[in-house]
RNA sequence: CGCGGGAUGGAGCAGUUGGUAGCUCGUCGGGCUCAUAACCCGAAGGUUGUCGGUUCAAGUCCGGCUCCCGCAACCA
């Protein structure tokens, strides 16, 4: 129907250089629990995601694997999207920016803008680096070298396209100041607002040092420079230049959402293309925080490999989820570990909502063989239960429009947790000894029932799966697709008659007693599943995994005494070391300053790394590696005790 | 002076436009037995990092300081 509400979400496409992490996960299931809430409002959904495929750092890897550049990225992409599968991510597109109508898009608009004076060539000057084919400004220099390799490198003046950014920044804080919702939390608002305000550089959108990007369509030696590729995808994802229906229909977006890191380009770029475009700004811009990993606290093997596929396989997509969505609070950074992941399901999920389910169908089965009979007795108390959900539901509302997803799910909360204090305040055990007091006891039942209704309502844009494996014991739906966001807000939808069936815990507890033992499967799989998957595919790859002896006599291998040693000058991780190595000395600089002082090391007899490459770290020339342990924790220098001259090969 | 975030009962966090400091977990005591060693009630525990300012009134606004943490530079 032509009055039928639309409603227009986007995450950030994604950077397909690794696979993904817990981070990512948050903020996608963040904007799917929006388009799911949005679409139980009966709002058409366009929600959108993807992978932000060109520039030089995908470039690179691609060919450090000896791989073309799109062939690299399919293989990642194809992870992004089993992971967004195994979250049931429900986004209605996924666009990659490799695709051809988002180059149709990005070049029809780079014209576009360019024909109206708003980029125009200019000259780029900067140092350049030739063997690293890169270019530093005067400040990323160190000592007047390149940061990178060390070397000389040479002012270069090279002609790039820029876009006139300074000429819509007062409009862009006009429009910021009129609209105090478009960019969120407030504090994301504020640094951007004085970010514009100390003045905005014309931005560089072409290079011309690489070539994987879309090609600038009137000059091929450039290609589009990576962000301003990227942030048209919100408008190609909707069919803009394509299919104006389409585009008309959904766009300004409703939210872009996204990391706090990347709210610049966000709130500041992206609206200035706009602008530029003429076209309306997004609605709103939010930055949540992000997902900090916590040192080892439980266990020491935790930290990096959190696999969020994992995390759904060994907990279920619910518990992920409702872990993910409840956690940060809005704005604010998080903290993830599995031990907190464990403690939100066993609370929320299993002692309070699951526990509150299975007792009260224990209940219903007990006293009244599982249908709640019709005569009803009213009391005091159930006005106050029955205003509990109300609150609830217009509680949860409120904050989910405001994209606070903690605040939204502890309304919900509350309401369990008034529904199980209803039990005990009503003692169901005793009424179920009088018979005088059958209508009571149903009516007690019933309003249960109807908490449950409401709060499975609530979380199930969070717990997609839920509502449906609840239902088959609860049987209060026909059809769960058809389940209406209002229908929480409405007390007394339950039909009489409805049939209760006994069935498996839907959150079972989560011993963490038992937990150390599981990790270790977890830590097994993580290994195992690639080796298992390439073994399947082809073999040869496996055989590459392995070095021959004499790739690893390539190493020159030695054991070197420190003679002396500093800490480097304005750097908080580095020593210099000045080395003994047989009758040749050498220095080496080591990011070990946060775990030795240059005194003990003095003395040491280590394991030099002898022919690596020399190269420059902070100006001071470092010839060679030395070997240490490290995990979250600690550093350790691998030493030699015995009484071994320097210089004697390690092997 | 690189950019940014934080400092609130034992732990992790909320605190909207300044007006009696809340939540989750934990601890202690009690209750209940329908339930997933769960659930319900009560209690203990905070001079809101520090100093100063504005105000009748500041966790909340302003300034200085201390300490922590991300990112980046610098982990060959």
């Amino acid at each position: 129907m032509p009055n039928k509400k639309n409603y227009y979400i986007t995450t950030p496409i994604y950077y397909p250089s690794d696979n993904l992490h817990i981070g990512h996960a948050y903020t996608t299931v963040a904007a799917d629990c929006m388009a799911r809430f949005k679409r139980m409002q009966g709002y058409d959904v366009a929600y959108l995601t993807g992978t932000d495929e060109h520039g030089q750092k995908i470039e690179r890897a691609a060919r450090e694997k000896g791989m073309e550049p799109i062939a690299y990225v399919d293989g990642i992409v194809a992870n992004i999207r089993e992971l967004w599968q195994a979250l049931l991510i429900s986004n209605t597109d996924f666009i990659r920016t490799t695709e051809k109508r988002q180059e149709e898009v990005v070049q029809k608009i780079f014209a576009r803008v360019y024909e109206q004076g708003d980029i125009f060539l200019s000259q780029y000057e900067g140092w350049y680096c030739s063997p690293c084919e890169t270019f530093f400004t005067e400040r990323q220099l160190s000592d007047g070298k390149c940061p990178d390799c060390g070397r000389d490198v040479e002012l270069l003046k090279e002609e790039s396209y820029f876009f006139n950014m300074s000429k819509y920044a007062p409009r862009l804080l006009e429009h910021i100041d009129t609209h105090p919702d478009f960019i969120q939390p407030e504090s994301r608002r504020n640094e951007v607002v004085n970010f514009i305000k100390s003045g905005l550089e014309d931005l560089c959108v072409s290079r011309t040092t690489f070539k994987w990007g879309i090609p600038v369509p009137f000059n091929s030696d450039h290609v589009v420079y990576v962000w301003f590729d990227a942030l048209i995808n919100y408008l190609t994802g909707v069919g803009y230049l394509q299919d104006e229906e389409k585009f008309k229909k959904y766009w300004p977006a409703d939210v872009h959402l996204m990391a706090k890191d990347i709210i610049r380009f966000h709130a500041i770029i992206w609206p200035i293309m706009l602008m530029a475009l003429d076209l309306p700004l997004p609605k709103k811009v939010m930055a949540h925080g992000w997902i900090m990993l916590e040192g080892g606290k439980m266990s020491k093997s935790k930290g990096n490999v959190i696999d969020p596929r994992l995390l759904v396989e060994k907990y279920g997509v619910d518990a992920v989820r409702y872990y993910l969505i409840k956690e940060l609070s809005f704005g604010q950074d998080g903290t993830y570990s599995e031990e907190i992941l464990v403690n939100r399901i066993n609370a929320d999920l299993a002692n309070d909502l699951g526990n509150l389910i299975s007792r009260t169908i224990a209940m219903i089965i007990k006293y009244f063989g599982g249908v709640i009979p019709e005569t009803r007795t009213r009391a005091a108390l159930d006005d106050e239960i029955q205003a509990a959900a109300g609150q609830a539901y217009s509680e949860a509302t409120a904050k989910l429009e405001k994209l606070d997803f903690s605040a939204y799910l502890h309304a919900e909360a509350r309401l369990v947790s008034r529904a199980n204090k209803y039990i005990d305040e009503t003692a169901p055990w005793l009424l179920a000894k009088d018979d005088s007091q059958t209508g009571r006891l149903a009516t007690v039942m019933y309003n249960l029932l109807e908490c449950i209704r409401i709060a499975l309502i609530l979380t199930h844009p969070t717990m997609p799966t839920l509502m449906e494996r609840a239902n088959q014991q609860l049987g209060l739906w026909d059809n769960i697709e058809e389940v209406k966001w209002e229908e929480a807000g409405i007390w007394g939808l339950t039909q009489a008659g409805t049939r209760i069936n006994k069935g498996e815990s839907l959150f079972p507890r989560i011993d963490l007693k038992t937990l150390g033992e599981e990790e270790k499967v977890e830590e097994k799989t993580d290994l195992e599943a690639p080796a298992a998957e390439s073994n399947e595919v082809q073999n040869a790859v496996v055989e590459d995994e392995y070095i021959s002896i004499e790739d690893f006599a390539r190493l020159d291998l030695r054991v070197a005494e420190v003679i002396a040693c500093e800490k480097m000058k304005k750097a908080d991780k580095l020593l210099i070391l000045r080395l003994k190595v047989g009758d040749e000395e050498r220095t080496v600089v080591s990011g070990i300053a946060q775990h030795y002082t240059p005194e003990e090391m003095v003395g040491k007899k280590v394991v030099l790394l002898a022919n690596l490459k020399p190269t420059k770290l902070r100006g001071v020339m470092s010839q060679g590696m030395i070997l240490a342990a490290s995990d979250e924790q600690y550093v350790d220098v691998l030493t030699v005790t015995k009484d071994i001259a320097a210089g004697n090969r390690v092997k």
